[in-house]
DNA sequence: ACCTGAACACCGTTCAAGT
DNA sequence: ACCTGAACACCGTTCAAGT
């Protein structure tokens, strides 16, 4: 790569991360502007928005990955909960961050299928331990999530994931 | 109002439910074209795309309202049920109608409340029967359903509903 | 060869000009 | 007095023109 370009890229993503964390909806063109490029530029370094917001917020989507550590400390169940609240938590800031999950999480793609098999992990670990119903999958647990994206009230939030894990967690047995 | 206005209002709405039947998505700009009228004249009659849908598609809507039907026909816990799928049929359409409800619904106005009261009339009546838990209300349940908005896969879309369900019916007793 | 940004085709919204 | 639509300020995207 030319190494204005270079320049340039490093530029876009440096003042997006700044402008992105005071106004989470900020289109490319001012960011383009911000970073004193047109928006070509940024087009062509970042497809689309998209793009842009996974370059910048990786490591939240990475974040989701690491169900080990919750596993260790954690009874299975207490860690799918666990693992949803970070995800509701997410949902709740509406941040620049938040929306890349979500569009990770929602396109697809390989993210989506990467976050859905760390997801699989707990669902395992809580179906060995007898903690769960045996006919779900990730990606309904990620389906029925979708409401974190919407809605925002933390106290709502709470009672509504209470709803999830109950019919999560449905078997006779339990 | 005068003459020449109601004519317009008229032609606006005859053409933007023939039209929104083949483009769900279509914009108010080329609905205004397609009714021979300025882009103005048709924001003066619905001041947004939501107001348009919610005068085309009173009636489904309404059609959510109806409780009694269902409540005379089946035991609380299957009226509940055929509620939520009469939902969710709505929101695997991705229609124009579609988005009128999910409007309706999530923007917190007078519709909203209007079908928040008849869930809650479901509600009731299930917890009446001993057949809810006894902690959830009517905004919780329709946060919890967010997720037909999103997803169109119909196999998908039953499971999740069984998982919403049983949350719901979560209870010792039950 | 590769990057760039003026130009294009849209969007929602407004308000001066008409009747 | 009320309705109208050209005009405005945006959006995402492209591709001829630069280096």
């Amino acid at each position: 790569m030319r190494y204005d370009a270079e320049v340039n890229r490093a530029r876009i993503i440096a003042v997006a991360r700044h402008a992105l964390a005071q106004d989470p909806n900020l289109t490319l063109k001012p960011i383009a502007e911000l970073a004193g490029v047109g928006p070509g530029t940024v087009y062509r370094h970042f497809p689309s928005r998209e793009h842009l917001l996974l370059t910048l917020y990786t490591g939240e989507v990475e974040a989701l990955l690491d169900t080990a550590s919750l596993l260790v400390r954690h009874e299975p169940r207490e860690a799918l909960r666990r693992w949803l609240e970070q995800l509701a938590a997410h949902g709740r800031t509406g941040s620049a961050a938040s929306q890349a999950v979500r569009a990770a999480l929602q396109s697809h793609g390989p993210h989506s299928a990467r976050v859905r098999g760390a997801l699989d992990e707990l669902l395992a670990a809580c179906r060995k331990a007898e903690q769960l119903r045996t006919d779900v999958t990730s990606g309904e647990v990620l389906v029925l999530m979708s409401y974190v994206w919407n809605t925002c009230g933390e106290p709502v939030g709470d009672r509504v994931l209470n709803i999830v894990m109950d019919g999560l967690c449905r078997d006779p047995r339990l």
